[in-house]
DNA sequence: AACGCGTGGAA
DNA sequence: TTTCCAAGCGT
């Protein structure tokens, strides 16, 4: 098959240069004949949108691990799931993942569809992970545009439109650019090239396979591409978290959040809302257990707990009580003792919250 | 179309 | 300390 010059030229940097991931087939063993296995893609996929490799490494062995074929996540409670996944951020992800499981348990006879339009079709998959799916995992010359590739393809056509208004441009030259031949890896080659070359800041150009080709490169411009509106500042929301502890052992007091919206699903000590103009004075007045029938001693912890979400700061003020174990919880609460806390799905902000209470 | 949605590491 | 941002998706 047919492969244009500048697909060549990166196809061989990444055959040296490709990184070894636990999810990824390397370019040798592609060429003796190894397939990746679409689930392990597919999972590799989810967990990497908006999150770094560093991040994700972990949790993709844990899920592997816990879940080794689709059908087992299909199967699994999604109580489980939302556990394994918490800490890793965006959790409608987590939720997706398991109707996606689902979906293809159910409805594909445990196989992901190897199209592009058939993969967009399912919770949690969107342009970019059905066109990584499609190539990476059934060779299909789909076009891979995410961050990366904007950025890199920004930069070697010196697209000066800002982004979002630059992203049909974007993958019209990346569909140009996709071979018919291994498109998977080209797809991956370009994202490697984005991660470990065409950074954001500082970019690698001398060691780039296509800096001789790279029209920023030539104007001297590669670092300000691509353009972006400017971000918005994050307003800082305050709060209080009440950490009440079992008199015996120190058990906390959970409850589980609404389903929809921020940290939806996943479990969390009582607290107040998270507002700009929070009435401080009045935290304790919203201690859970008021009705108890014991006075309970809310006490503050020193030091404030500061957390930043997608789109605003938050500043915790974290009370604590020692509750009689003959204390009747609210319906919807229920202890966790200290040594199961880490299997808790408990978002980073609540363990924080907890650890600021010990 | 623009916004809501987590986290941790780097600079 | 603060900002930036990393393999986006759903609404």
């Amino acid at each position: 098959m047919k492969t244009s010059p500048a697909a060549n030229e990166l196809l061989e940097w990444y055959d040296r240069h490709a990184r070894t991931l636990p999810w990824r087939v390397s370019p040798e063993d592609r060429r003796l004949g190894v397939v990746p296995d679409p689930y392990h893609v597919w999972l590799s996929e989810i967990m990497l949108q908006q999150t770094t490799v560093a991040a994700v490494k972990d949790y993709y062995v844990k899920f592997l691990s816990l879940w080794p074929r689709v059908g087992d996540l299909a199967a699994a409670p999604e109580e489980d799931v939302m556990k394994a996944w918490a800490g890793l951020g965006y959790y409608s992800r987590a939720r997706n993942l398991k109707r996606c499981a689902e979906t293809v348990a159910d409805q594909h006879e445990g196989s992901f569809p190897e199209t592009a339009e058939g993969l967009l079709a399912l919770p949690g998959v969107g342009p970019y992970t059905a066109a990584a799916i499609a190539a990476i995992a059934f060779d299909q010359p789909a076009a891979v545009v995410d961050g990366n590739v904007e950025r890199v393809m920004s930069r070697l056509f010196e697209i000066t439109t800002p982004l979002p208004e630059a992203k049909p441009e974007i993958k019209a030259v990346m569909t140009a650019l996709t071979p018919a031949s291994r498109p998977g890896d080209f797809a991956q080659a370009v994202m490697d090239l984005g991660a470990t070359l065409c950074t954001p800041k500082r970019p690698a150009c001398s060691l780039c396979p296509w800096s001789s080709g790279c029209e920023a490169r030539a104007s001297g411009l590669a670092e300000t591409l691509p353009r972006k509106a400017p971000k918005k500042t994050k307003p800082t929301r305050t709060g209080a978290a009440f950490v009440a502890l079992r008199e015996s052992d120190n058990a906390v007091m959970l409850r589980r959040r609404p389903p929809k919206g921020l940290l939806g699903g996943m479990s969390e000590v009582p607290g107040t809302e998270w507002s700009v103009d929070a009435d401080e004075a009045g935290f304790v007045l919203s201690a859970p257990l008021q009705d108890s029938g014991t006075d309970l001693d809310w006490r503050p912890v020193a030091g404030v707990v500061r957390h930043t979400f997608t789109h605003f700061h938050l500043e915790l003020t974290i009370f604590r009580a020692h509750v009689p174990d003959s204390t009747l919880l609210p319906g919807n609460c229920w202890w966790s003792a200290p040594a199961e806390l880490p299997d808790e799905a408990l978002p980073t902000v609540m363990r924080k919250a907890i650890e600021a209470a010990f």
